[in-house]
DNA sequence: GCGAATTGGTTGCAACAGGAACCAACTCGC
DNA sequence: GCGAGTTGGTTCCTGTTGCAACCAATTCGC
């Protein structure tokens, strides 16, 4: 571990750096290709792979604020991308699912998505791209615990 | 590597997720210890560690955008942390240092700031601290060569 | 050296995110 | 089943961020 007395070494800062690199480049394919912003790519993406859930189960899922989650359902429903329908268990909430040209839609992202992945992971090998994974799973449980240990 | 058809093994929804966590902690500390948001600290920890330098150099140094730099700086001047001279090379600019109290800050955040790595980094053993830091780089850097590829 | 182009810094503006307040529907205790 | 408290969803408002336009000082071509 370099001595972070400079910033460029910093952890946090190291991995906002990155992140921000990272994000910018797929916003501005999914934006540029579809039309889409991240949180309502997210949303299809939960939605495309393990179908309806509500606006409740999607801000789990997503990790997203509610807030966030309702704007890209709104969005997409405009847009046709995806369906409300009343939930019979709770009349508060609706469950969302893609409609026909959403399932289509998602039927090109999700392939479009991995090969991104694919090409932002070139310089790591297999075994490498496996402990990135499990290092940013574990920074994140940790982070989370000293979240938690704040009293909040 | 899992198949991220699931959201949450796509490796650029992870690395967002987990960035955030550890942002909004260190945020937190910052803003409740001394009042500063993360900009202003970024700005603070380059002076400090190396001394006088125009906000261009500060744009650099930091990856932020001038904006941002320009914004941190005023508040930081206006709490006397910061103070700004004359370039002489050149009239449009000048050169930033820290003040006495600002270096007295200085003195105090960088040890609580490296305690929070620590804290942060405490799953991970010496060997895959330096792999992280190692791998967050060269994504990175394919992160910007992917970018620079797009004609842009 | 004089005008054109460039660069450092600043201001204004528009998009975005997140929190707090709010409404409607549900659950629980009694 | 009635009232208190909770929860899903929505709206509103605030603060933050980043881009684009801009001004002033500098550099370059000639």
């Amino acid at each position: 571990m370099p001595d972070p007395t400079r910033l460029a070494d910093f952890v946090p800062y190291l991995m906002s750096v990155t992140t921000n690199a990272v994000s910018d480049l797929i916003a501005d394919e999914y934006r540029s290709t579809y039309g889409l912003k991240i949180p309502e790519w997210r949303v299809m993406a939960v939605l495309g792979d393990s179908g309806a859930h509500t606006q409740r189960e999607l801000v789990h899922a997503t990790r997203m604020d509610k807030v966030a989650v309702n704007r890209a359902c709104k969005v997409l429903e405009e847009r046709s991308l995806v369906r409300r329908s009343p939930n019979a268990q709770d009349g508060r909430s609706h469950h969302l699912e893609l409609t026909a040209s959403g399932k289509t839609m998602h039927g090109k992202i999700m392939p479009h998505a991995l090969e991104i992945e694919q090409r932002l992971l070139t310089p790591l090998n297999a075994e490498e791209r496996v402990q990135f994974v499990s290092l940013l799973h574990r920074i994140n449980a940790s982070a989370e615990a000293l979240e938690e240990g704040k009293t909040k």
